[in-house]
DNA sequence: GGACGTTAACCGTCCGGTCGGTACATGAAC
DNA sequence: GTTCATGTACCGACCGGACGGTTAACGTCC
């Protein structure tokens, strides 16, 4: 069978269900304690069969890198897609979307970061490329002022980090009121300048999560 | 030679030699690959003298996560002191400012939070201390919208993320931007309530208009 | 002499990676 | 339709080096 539906729903293929399985260990027992034997049992699969897929742990955290930046990519162009097919669309709160989605869907991943770069700073490049390539994307966006947009990236960083890494003390109640501030601090950057905006309704897009 | 300045100027005690040449080493080749070995050599001690001081690795990396929380601590009760000799101090401001100084005084200090993190998630349970304390502490600041206050200090933990990964993007311009961003934002939101400060100045007044 | 700080040699375990296999599928060749 | 060849996916025993931690032995200052 071949790779069926990479990174959706249920996992299929032996490659993607080592990549989760590591996300899960990293989770677990921390980057630096993680084993191919520890991956590949909660794959699954043998070591060898592992060592069949990413032939060096280099290459598996490689490979998880390039998971994480896909998925924030995906996740952020999608909320793009969404946000300009409802209404003005905006860099910056297709990033929040994104961003938040992208949490949603895959917990662990933000691990994966962790895991990269407590293995191998240099593989951080990729990861670096991915936050290089977002920097300039609202620093071209010309609605808004530079620097808000990026406070309110930077925010939704601390938010991702925090919560990855599970030392995030918010509660719900509170995480909510931060996420609708961040919202509403990019609706305000959109429609501060050129107003190009339908007019009518702030809409209320709601996003939180359960 | 006794502890002489603990995380001062220069340093003399051999504990603190080692702990530095930790994070030093973190930086080098990724929490993972840091070794007992590698940190004695570059704290100039062997691998026992190492061990006397540190009983394990664990009890290193224990030290090192109390080491960032104490300087971050330290930092903000230094910049908030400043502060309040200056005029209105305010608790957003001096976090900000803090932080900024905690990153200035030690770039590498941060580097230990990820190989703590990276070695055993459970010892975040001090980190996470002390961004619960520094949340509540903001959160009883009343004179400030807690959303809009946690933004700020959700921003400064990504931008202090990224610098400590080294994956900031920002040109030195860019940064002094958005930091001057988040300082402006910071001093709205102590502003904007409580007309508690020192009358002077008529008050701006230009709250969120949101 | 004994507390303190330090050293180097040593040991045992753990782990990344290798390697010789197995099982199954495809698909010519006869 | 059975045989052999080739390729893919996977297994698990094994090896060798690396690394955490132990230990016995110093200096050296009081």
């Amino acid at each position: 069978m071949k790779p069926m539906t990479e990174l959706s729903g249920t996992p299929t293929s032996a490659r993607d269900r080592i990549l989760q399985a590591a996300e899960r260990v990293v989770m677990q027992v921390g980057a630096a304690h993680l084993t191919l034997e520890a991956v590949a049992h909660a794959a699954q699969v043998s070591k060898g069969g592992l060592l069949y897929h990413f032939p060096s742990k280099e290459l598996l955290f490689v490979a998880l890198a390039q998971r994480y930046v896909d998925n924030v990519e995906r996740c952020v162009a999608a909320a793009k897609e969404r946000l300009a097919a409802d209404d003005a669309g905006c860099e910056l709160k297709a990033c929040v979307l994104g961003m938040l989605d992208h949490k949603r869907c895959s917990r662990e991943l933000a691990a994966a970061l962790l895991a990269t770069a407590a293995n191998d700073p240099a593989l951080l490049q990729v990861i670096r490329d991915g936050i290089a390539r977002r920097t300039d994307e609202l620093a071209q966006d010309r609605t808004m002022r530079f620097a808000r947009a990026q406070v309110v990236a930077l925010a939704i960083d601390g938010l991702m980090m925090r919560e990855s890494l599970r030392i995030s003390t918010f509660t719900d109640a509170q995480r909510e009121l931060v996420v609708a501030e961040l919202m509403r601090i990019a609706d305000e950057a959109c429609e501060s300048s050129a107003g190009r905006r339908k007019a009518s309704r702030p809409a209320p897009q709601r996003i939180d999560r359960a």
